[in-house]
RNA sequence: GGCCCCAUCGUCUAGCGGUCUAGGACAUCACCCUCUCAAGGUGGAGGCACGGGUUCGAACCCCGUUGGGGCUGCCA
């Protein structure tokens, strides 16, 4: 495994060492699909390289951080495939790492403490002409940890700092713009640029692949990486994920949760390999890819500058695809929880058949699972219960729906074999008949046996229901007729 | 406001100075197939934000404008 690449360039790194990245969450909410696809990408990096994946969980703040968000965190990936080979590390648990490299910091004067409140900064810097921000007030106050204030960073100026980021190219940063930012809360915990530096270092981060939204964060981590003499590792910030607005996705106002897709049936590998093509596309510009291929296509450098609209719509489609991919074995294994989450469904070992049996013609009409439900209820559900207006429109509204359906019954009686052969035999024979179109024929028949106005074919549908329950759905039609026009 | 990033069909993208009268995919429209609905097939409409350069030649390079986004927290 050691030093084994795949094809792409982006397995180098400054060091000679082979690669580490990590995916560093912060548990304030549900998983979000921009996480997942930054997750995606840094484990497509490590699985092409031999490298190592990190999964440390950012929980410095304890004020908005909850447990259960780390477990959906890592249920969310392991959903998703993205399996880390180390962690998951926790910050809360590390403190005394910050802290120490805290001390170092104030003892080797890279830090000074500050007992500035906000309102007391804003009183100084708000104003015409003022540069809003901390204006390095106690920089030179000498104050201890004692003074019970926060610990700042002495941004070295006059300087800059450039990088060349993995996605970006160059990115040039005038130190003059940075505010001596805070490593330690006054209450002693550690920020993110802190803790997020320190864990890069100790765990030999080699490349950070995180969002565009950190960029203006990186020049910091720059400064303390120097300070605290780590070795640097190599930045790409990939573009965020965006809303029709073209605003960053974000947990309160857009429906974004990991979970919430998985729940309504959208299948991982089609999640993944949307995610992917958000910002990136292999050189083939081919659009479904393994992960496996993926693995191998990937490439950092690669990826594209501009935000991404998440295009729920292409998702379906592609998630339709893989799903009639599938094999009946395993289409029939992930509808079966969806199917006995409706009341209607009874689970006997007769009904698991006919379900298997009917879910290959259910499975070319869906693009999620939690689809399937609906198309197989005709079949199950019992009484059956009618779809809004499909009882008024398709049976009660049709003049010739109690003709039809007469005829249509006493086909089914005289039938030799309730088949689908002899089925459609006869009823091709009524729409002659008729003299109307097969389509005009099945509506009414439709309406009265399924409550819905569209589904799967309804010769197969039919046998599906069997002889018996058809029957007596045609004459509780036939009735409801009646007793509409009486 | 300041700093930074970005800019090809409605959307995701290919394109990395001539092969572009700009290719693919989703969505959309039409037609075909068809027992409904889908799926599938064929075809159509639809884009290089604008203005300057550089160059024999620019979607591609440079500058500006405009537009969008991110950050600007004792959040990450």
């Amino acid at each position: 495994m050691v030093g084994q690449c795949g094809p792409t360039s982006q397995c180098q790194s400054d060091r000679n060492e082979f690669m580490r990245v990590r995916f560093a969450p912060s548990p304030t909410g549900y998983f979000h699909v921009g996480g997942a696809r930054t997750a995606f990408y840094n484990w497509l990096m490590a699985r092409q390289c031999g490298g190592s994946f990190v999964l440390r969980i950012e929980d410095t703040d304890a004020e908005r951080n909850r447990e259960e968000w780390v477990d959906g965190i890592c249920d969310a990936l392991s959903w998703l495939g993205i399996t880390w080979d180390e962690g998951p590390f926790r910050q809360s648990e590390r403190l005394s790492l910050y802290a120490n490299a805290a001390e170092d910091l104030f003892n080797r004067q890279k830090a000074y403490y500050c007992t500035c409140t906000r309102d007391e900064i804003d009183a100084r810097t708000t104003g015409i002409g003022r540069k809003p921000g901390y204006d390095g007030h106690c920089r030179d106050s000498n104050l201890g940890p004692s003074s019970g204030g926060a610990l700042r960073f002495k941004v070295p100026t006059p300087g800059e700092t450039r990088f060349v980021d993995l996605v970006r190219g160059e990115v040039v940063f005038d130190n003059q713009n940075l505010e001596d930012f805070i490593l330690v809360k006054s209450n002693g915990a550690p920020l993110f640029v802190l803790a997020n530096v320190v864990d890069d270092i100790d765990m030999g981060i080699t490349h950070v692949i995180r969002a565009e939204e950190h960029l203006p964060n990186t020049p910091k981590s720059y400064m303390v990486f120097e300070a605290l003499g780590g070795a640097i590792p190599q930045f790409g910030h990939v573009p965020v994920l965006v809303n029709e607005k073209r605003q960053k996705l974000s947990k309160r106002r857009d429906r974004v949760a990991v979970e919430d897709y998985r729940k309504q049936g959208f299948l991982a590998p089609a999640m993944l390999n949307y995610l992917a093509l958000l910002g990136w596309s292999p050189k083939d510009d081919r659009e479904f890819m393994t992960v496996e291929e993926m693995i191998l296509q990937f490439d950092i450098n690669n990826v594209g500058h501009s935000p991404s609209f998440f295009d729920e719509k292409k998702l379906l489609h592609f998630n339709g695809v893989y799903i009639r991919n599938l094999s009946e074995e395993d289409f029939f294994n992930y509808s079966l929880p969806y199917v006995q989450s409706m009341s209607w469904w009874i689970d006997t070992d007769l009904n698991r058949a006919t379900l298997k049996s009917s879910l290959p013609l259910a499975k070319e009409r869906i693009a999620i699972l939690s689809e399937v439900p609906e198309l197989v209820r005709p079949i199950f559900e019992e009484p059956l219960s009618f779809l809004p207006n499909v009882r008024e429109n398709e049976l009660l509204a049709n003049p010739m729906a109690d003709e039809i359906l007469q005829r249509v019954k006493l086909g089914i009686l005289g039938l030799g074999k309730y088949s689908h052969d002899e089925m459609e035999e006869m009823l091709r024979g009524l729409s002659v008949e008729f003299s109307i179109p097969l389509r005009k024929l099945q509506a009414p028949l439709r309406a009265a046996t399924t409550g819905a106005k569209v589904g799967m074919p309804l010769f197969e549908t039919l046998i599906h229901i069997g002889k018996e329950k058809t029957i007596a759905r045609i004459d509780d039609a036939i009735r409801a007729i009646a007793l509409s026009r009486s």
